[in-house]
DNA sequence: CTGAAAGCGCTAACAG
DNA sequence: CTGTTAGCGCTTTCAG
């Protein structure tokens, strides 16, 4: 490492052939001839070259569009984790000369979803990077991708049939099985609510539902005598869900664990210092500023969280240096880390995720 | 963002001025007329311009070398994560030509920290990042450099009032409050278990110290009528550590809480283990191999650890951006996250640790 | 105090 | 199939 430096000079002294010969086999250009390959290949091997990306990246004026795929939100939604995560990955691939622009659409609609499709397969970028919702669709994009040697990299969840180049999120099921474990782990109690969201548009494939199977699979594994009630809220009627829950404590006012799949147990958390209710146990996902602050004034006891800008950093990462050097990840299913947030550690997470 | 890239001669052409004239305000080199240096400026406001790190690293022909100070340490110890950290981020600075090359010094003994903190002053470095144990010391050092011009970057620990560039690292006391609510949150009982580490050579200032504050702050707020054992055990004498455990234990049948400030969790669940005890809850810190398994099998309930990989990379790429391009960073002193490992979301939290 | 010019290591276009 | 060459944008002499 502290020899000095071989550069693509050195290999094409080494092979007797020229730069231009020996640029050609490093990139698989094609155009040369076996022998001439041979040699470049074994003259790299024995002296060791690795390539400087800063020259690289400099000479090479190419400029890439990345399109990304996700669901559309509203202010503190979780998609707009996602959608901020997207901006700061692209400052990190600034010197990639890449940009990257965001198509998004109404989860609920496929649609939506179809139109979205349409729209990126004509915009024709040099790479997608796709939050999944509808499966089929998705396999058949990611086939029409492939023919056109535009990678995808999935992202938040995937779709393990279709032709993509990598994965970065959590592990789903297990993400509920943790949830279970918290929520349960000391003392279990006989009866639990799951509070859920109503959808009206019934998706068929719900990333979350891997999450509830590892919850319920936990369930069977640990608790099989725990019984479970499954009450409805809705996103954005706080009248119609206070109602639901002052209806169901009043009939089940023994019942102190709470759990939530999707990132809205801030609708929970709301109701819960509304009403002043102590000593339940909710746990919940995902770090929406009304989450971390439902977690720092106590309502929510666990928040599951994933690292949205590392996920959305490397996804990008990954994108940027198969178009730039034609690299393929080590990895192709990065199951990222779950966090566990809890009153007394949230701070100086929330801090970091903000900046970094 | 889309606009073609403004380059010095973009500025130079709207300033009037060369290019070479340009570079020397850029870099506050010096031996530039106000008038001009004026100019400058303001063609970089009005054009927006921003530096190409590609063709500014690749045409910097400046080697860089960076000393980091740390404990020395044996395989499977605290502080050979640090190490092999080091070795990650060294990777990452790779662009910016720069090389790390480590001190180590027995952290017992002050004479050997004084020895190092020597060798380091002889050799010279351009930058240094340095784990400290010895505040006095410490702030002379930091003395030293800052008269240098060599910036100084503490990682893990920190000692305020030495003249530093920036700290990576967990909040110390938090740590251990955290420990003391992960512990204690539930049904609390009476008595607690702190095995310590017997030291030889007394350390005035143990970094763990504030973290057994944390935790006794957290005690004095919320139980003040725990009482807490400590007993001491050694880093490698199994046979003694089992035999204080197996009296302690004998004479305290009904303590089920366990603490430990240091990185040794491991050997209590060896204890644990070994013994076949159950229905304990013990609560350590550092992601040691050892540790990991010792969560896996349930010895160990919560492993509070910080991200080291992250901390020193972010130290070394401080340090990068002060050399290459003179950039301070944001923030001084970076608390970095605590994260709660349990057996449900350990395996894919020490899967990226290994590789990031 | 300022400008001109060489070159960092690599890419890509153009001759052969 | 291969060699030559002109840059990429910036840093750094070296003259003036």
């Amino acid at each position: 490492m502290q020899a000095k430096k071989v550069t693509v000079k050195d290999i094409a002294r080494q092979a007797g052939l020229s730069i231009g010969t020996v640029d050609r086999v490093m990139h698989n250009r094609g155009g040369v001839a076996e022998e001439s390959r041979q040699k470049v290949m074994e003259a790299m091997e024995t002296l060791g070259y690795t390539l400087n990306t800063n020259a690289s990246l400099l000479a090479n004026k190419k400029h890439y569009r990345i399109c990304c795929l996700l669901p559309s939100f509203t202010d503190g939604e979780y998609w707009e984790l996602v959608y901020n995560a997207i901006a700061s990955a692209e400052k990190d691939a600034t010197g990639y000369n890449i940009s990257i622009e965001t198509i998004t659409y109404n989860q609920f609609s496929h649609e939506e979803y179809v139109e979205a499709v349409e729209k990126l397969k004509s915009n024709l970028p040099q790479a997608v990077i796709i939050a999944p919702i509808y499966r089929n669709e998705t396999i058949e994009l990611s086939h029409f991708l492939k023919e056109k040697g535009i990678p995808m990299v999935f992202i938040d969840s995937k779709v393990s049939e279709a032709d993509y180049l990598a994965y970065y999120g959590i592990p789903m099921w297990e993400s509920g099985y943790l949830a279970a474990s918290l929520l349960l782990g000391e003392e279990p109690p006989k009866s639990i609510v799951n509070f859920r969201i109503e959808r009206s548009g019934s998706i068929t494939d719900n990333p979350t539902l891997a999450r509830r199977h590892g919850f319920t699979d936990y369930l069977t594994e640990n608790l099989p005598q725990l019984s479970i009630y499954n009450e409805f809220l809705r996103p954005y009627d706080r009248e119609h869900n206070f109602a639901v829950m002052d209806k169901f404590f009043a009939e089940h006012p023994d019942i102190r664990h709470i759990i939530t799949f999707n990132s809205r147990v801030h609708l929970i958390a709301d109701y819960i210092t509304a009403r002043g209710l102590k000593d339940l146990r909710v746990v919940g996902f995902d770090i929406l500023d009304q989450n971390i602050e439902a977690v720092r004034n106590g309502a929510v006891k666990y928040l599951i969280v994933q690292r949205t800008q590392v996920q959305l950093r490397r996804g990008v990462n990954a994108l940027a240096e198969w178009l730039a050097f034609g690299t393929t990840p080590p990895v192709r299913d990065n199951y990222m880390p779950m966090d566990i947030l809890v009153r007394e550690n949230i701070n100086f997470y929330s801090e970091m995720y903000k900046e970094y």
